[in-house]
RNA sequence: GCCCAUAUAGCUCAGUCGGUAGAGCACUUCCUUGGUAAGGAAGAGGUCACCGGUUCAAAUCCGGUUAUGGGCUCCA
């Protein structure tokens, strides 16, 4: 006789075991028609389940983040019975959810084409609109091998064997179609309503490279029609931001096919990657000594550094008069050089050192992204050389320095994560502990939230990683705090210590932005090209209105620039709607129009980037405004 | 590196069945001197990414290379 407590504290008596979908029933009709599952004492369950016992119950629908997800992957199943039907000798492996959708990874004897897509879509629009029911059952684990091998489904078989044996295993059917699955699912095929089937790409089988390449169809699902709309046109949107769309509209930088993964940077880029450069130095450099190291050192260095034999498929070596050389991959070992360079006491630790190193790393071709991933970047980059005591002040330092500064740039969605000892590692295993302990500390003392990733961590110590995302939600790498045991005591780096004996210090690598040039793409996209004031390439313009006004506009530009605000003047022969325009769409913070009345009294109309009409201004008021905004900078380097 | 797709004017893109290339914007010149998101006219601009093959004939079909896009793997 179960007793069925509902989210809203009520009580229901029932007096036999009853589905989900009655009690849903028993509520309303409406609840019964929406209901896709169920949370049964916190186990999401079909609605087919029969409730026996007492339990808390709260019925799911496509409302909840929950019921999404079932549609999503009820959808995965769907994409797989019509591939199924269309393409028989195709094999079925997973299809799980992901943001925003599903996809579904096949083994088949070619590769789908966009046609093939078309095709499926329109037999998946077939089969929900037949409104298949969906049926759950279980299966001895041992049984459910054998089902599937007896189908031809060598994957599926693959998988269940790696349960272990004395679980049960469910299976779910709807129609000729059969799959594994932990469930829940919606209850028939007619509930998926608004779905489309986005790409195909290959994936390897468990996500490793030696395995063989899987056909992976990407989709997304949605509750309603209205909602896979919105999806749509929220992805439009954002790969409207895409910083290599505006890379180029903007006039900030470019890649050719000469140079693949080079960025050539163009006078308003490099301005705004002078700009976010200047920044670092002020707030990231203050305690340190920023160095320069050379581009391209001999070979030796880089086999003593272990990053030949580790990483010599990326280096771009080269060799002139006899010798070998390689260009930097990273800025580490020419660090140890000025370290090493002299003898250090215990009275120079911590002993900090930073660089905006230029790298050059040969990346597979099929990984290069525009600024985000590339084959030269320049990291902002540090190393400290410490005693193993001061190690957690150290990055704690480093943690709140990296927060001050993504928020200053306008960053709050930051993910962190704390990468553990790998298998393949060098070190004893007291020093991860303390090194993995002190990160670690370090994180929670500050009440943040992160993500541990076991085995992580590089071959030379643990790190935190710091991941900011683009326009399309995909997530960089950017900021990262790495212990190193290793390099130190490779290269011969040494110390006195107060008993006069020689020690290794520990080094810590530390980059803020990470790589300036991924850096700035992802401020491209969260900013759309509307910068703030102090970042802006182009602060404002004067805008004549005929040629007779251009003395004053002149005049205007000259005396802001002499200011050290970054301006200019359009005085083409144009109407002023089209310089409107044309300014508006390069995203200049401040459009300053000049015709009679301005020249008259020495004045600028103010026009903001929102299209806002500021008003009259002189120009000692417009100063003060734009010298306050981009004062805003460095209150934001004073908020801690 | 792997899978798929793509590559036509500075940009965004058409180009049917294989018959030697088109639009809009941008550019140049001229007209227009104007008040908050595109004034008008004319002109110029392409070895259809590159290499090879099929064919009487290739932007178009086939193969290769390079680059780019989306994934995978890897990575800041």
């Amino acid at each position: 006789m179960p007793a069925i407590t509902l989210p809203d504290g009520s009580l229901k008596q029932f007096d036999a075991p009853v589905t989900v979908a009655a009690v849903a029933a028993s509520i309303g009709a409406g609840l019964a028609k929406a209901a896709l599952g169920a949370r049964v004492d916190g186990r999401e369950v079909d609605t087919s389940f029969l409730i026996e016992r007492d339990c808390a119950l709260s019925i799911i629908t496509s409302k909840d983040e929950a019921g999404l997800e079932i549609i999503r992957h009820s959808t995965a199943h769907l994409l797989a019975q019509a591939v199924k039907q269309l393409y028989p000798s195709a094999q079925v492996t997973i299809g799980p959810v992901v943001d925003d959708g599903f996809y579904y990874d096949f083994a088949y004897e070619r590769s789908f084409t966009p046609e093939d897509l078309a095709h499926i879509e329109k037999r998946m629009e077939e089969l929900a609109e037949a409104d298949l029911v969906v049926e759950r059952r279980l299966m001895a684990r041992d049984d459910a091998v054998d089902f599937f091998k007896g189908m031809g489904e060598a994957y599926k078989a693959e998988i269940i064997a790696s349960i272990p044996a004395d679980q049960d295993i469910s299976l779910y059917g709807q129609g000729d179609f059969v799959d594994l699955c932990r469930g829940p699912h919606v209850p028939s095929t007619g509930r998926l309503k608004a779905f489309k089937l986005t790409k195909i790409a290959g994936a390897y089988w468990r996500g490793d490279q030696n395995n063989e390449v899987l056909q992976r169809i990407y989709g997304t699902s949605w509750a309603d029609k209205k909602d896979l709309a919105a999806y749509l046109k929220r992805i439009e949107e954002a790969e409207k931001r895409d910083h290599r769309k505006l890379g180029r509209s903007l006039d900030l930088f470019h890649f050719q096919e000469e140079a693949p993964g080079m960025v050539f940077w163009h006078e308003k880029g490099w301005t705004l990657y002078r700009l976010v450069e200047r920044y670092i130095r002020d707030v990231c450099y203050a305690d340190y000594q920023e160095v320069h190291t050379p581009q391209v050192l001999d070979r030796s260095l880089w086999e003593k550094s272990g990053h030949w034999d580790k990483f010599h498929d990326m280096i771009f070596a080269t060799n002139s008069e006899n010798r070998e050389y390689a260009v930097k991959p990273m800025n580490c070992p020419g660090h140890v050089q000025i370290f090493n360079n002299g003898l250090r006491s215990y009275r120079d630790l911590p002993f900090r050192i930073a660089e905006f190193g230029i790298v050059h790393r040969n990346e597979p071709s099929g990984t290069l992204h525009g600024l985000m991933r590339a084959r030269r970047f320049t990291q902002d980059d540090a190393h400290i050389f410490c005693a193993e005591s001061s190690l957690q002040d150290e990055v704690s330092r480093l943690i709140d320095m990296t927060f001050q500064v993504y928020t200053a740039f306008g960053f709050t969605d930051v993910e962190v994560a704390l990468s553990l000892r790998p298998a393949q590692r060098v070190g004893a295993d007291e020093l991860w502990d303390k090194a993995e302990a002190a990160l670690e500390l370090a994180l929670t003392n500050k009440g943040l939230k992160f993500r541990v990733q076991p085995g992580e961590g590089a071959f030379y110590g643990p790190k935190i990683e710091f991941t900011l995302k683009d326009c399309l939600g995909r997530n960089w790498q950017c900021g990262t705090v790495q212990v190193d045991f290793s390099m130190p005591e490779r290269l011969g780096a040494k110390f006195v210590g107060e008993d006069g004996e020689r020690h290794v210090p520990v080094m810590i690598h530390r980059a803020i932005l990470g790589s300036m040039e991924r850096f700035i793409g992802i401020l491209i996209e969260h900013h759309a090209g509307r910068f703030p004031a102090w970042l802006a390439p182009m602060q404002a313009i004067a805008l004549s209105i005929t040629e007779h006004h251009g003395p004053w506009a002149k005049e205007v530009a000259e005396i802001l620039k002499n200011q050290g605000f970054r301006c200019d003047a359009d005085l083409r022969n144009e109407k002023i709607g089209l310089k409107i325009r044309e300014h508006t769409l390069q995203r200049i913070p401040y459009l300053l129009v000049i015709g009679e009345r301005e020249m008259g009294n020495r004045t600028v109309a103010v026009r903001a980037q929102s299209g806002a009409d500021l008003g009259e201004l002189t120009l000692e008021q417009f100063t003060e405004r734009l010298r306050n905004e981009v004062a805003q900078r460095g209150q934001s380097i004073l908020e801690d």
